[in-house]
DNA sequence: CAAAATTAATTAAACGTTTGTTTAATATAG
DNA sequence: CTATATTAAACAAACGTTTAATTAATTTTG
């Protein structure tokens, strides 16, 4: 399915990443990505076929699947439904944690929404993991843990909300909270614990409280 | 203080919001605001002096402040303070649904973060926002309806990303409810109600929850 | 009050860069 | 020998900004 990419491809594509979220795709020049990534500058036409294709081909590796995690957690009888959720909440956290940068690109993209290809893309992935939340939180009621409505769209923008928002204000926050002494990783583990507690609360909340 | 612009310049800012909105900053160029605006190209530069300080007016003038509105909250005998806090959150609401091009090129800006004016301009905001915040939560604490230890940007964060990441799936939102058949406001209207009280179960949960 | 002088607004054209992409030549590998 | 990879150079188009000329508005002056 998915096409595979030689070591030159994968490298270019880290690079134009890299760059496309600092500087935003227009505001990245192919000369950008090419001098960063020690390439010549025509080789990715030659590749790729267009700057526009390199960023699709970017979104086409890196665009998140819940599928298979969905999967094991329904079959998985050791958890109640809570603890199903739970575990889709940080497996979100590190998914976009750990690929910041894509999520980054992301997010502006969802913004511009001109590309027809990645709007089709990202419209798919939607409901596509709209699908298997829907299944999910079935489930829960089914055991009567959680609430008869709930609004899953508006669930699923409250998590990637949240995770995409501090994202992009990870530097105001540590500064806020005086975590400037701490290591880029020790800082992401105090980030992701605190995101973690925080999400899960709001997800008890949402998917128990009656209105 | 703040500088007042002209009829013309108006335009061309609204113009240009418009534009930056749909296609980025980089994306637009000056000719694209110019033409649409019906205002020669040369005036852009001859009114705000390039293309960048167009982009901080806008910035400038159309900023998130929260001072006046805590203020009189703070003041209100007749409300609780989680009404206070409701308050604020539709007040949050509100005002991004009314600016909705102008907060897509805010997150976008985020993301990119590059105009050292704007970095600067948004980081006093944050500041700013957040401390009046601070008090508004005090306010709670001190008549022991909320919990000691609440995490304000974590919140806040939950707060703005859920209201922004929505602004950036509305169509997403409107097809998943099949909402295709009401206006434009009737669907605001829904939009800004479900926010509302989804927000405000959220925020009842954060500022209670004694973890 | 009107004419002259001055300032501000507006224009089309031109400026020098930078953009993404293509080309045609050369190098490398199987 | 052939197919793929790589290069520097060239391409036209688009970019933000400046210029110099012209029009409109405002102020000064007789």
């Amino acid at each position: 399915m998915k096409p595979e990419y030689s070591i030159k491809q994968q490298q270019l594509m880290d690079t134009a990443e890299q760059l496309f979220s600092r500087k935003g795709f227009e505001g990245t020049s192919v000369r950008d990505i090419a001098e960063e990534a020690g390439i010549n500058t025509a080789m990715i036409s030659y590749y790729f076929g267009s700057k526009e294709k390199l960023m699709e081909a970017i979104f086409e590796q890196r665009s998140l699947n819940i599928k298979e995690q969905v999967d094991i957690l329904l079959k998985d009888e050791r958890l109640d439904a809570f603890q199903k959720v739970y575990h889709l909440v940080d497996e979100y956290i590190d998914k976009i944690m750990q690929r910041k940068k894509f999520h980054r690109i992301l997010l502006c993209e969802e913004v511009i929404n001109q590309n027809p290809v990645i709007v089709e893309l990202l419209a798919k992935m939607k409901n596509r993991n709209s699908s298997w939340i829907s299944d999910l939180i079935r489930h829960g009621q089914k055991k009567r843990l959680f609430k008869k409505q709930v609004d899953i769209p508006m669930m699923m923008n409250t998590l990637i909300g949240t995770i995409t928002h501090i994202l992009v204000n990870l530097e105001f926050y540590r500064s806020y909270h005086n975590l400037e002494s701490l290591s880029e990783e020790e800082f992401e583990k105090v980030i992701k614990k605190r995101l973690s507690a925080h999400i899960k609360i709001i997800f008890k909340a949402i998917l128990t409280n009656e209105s």
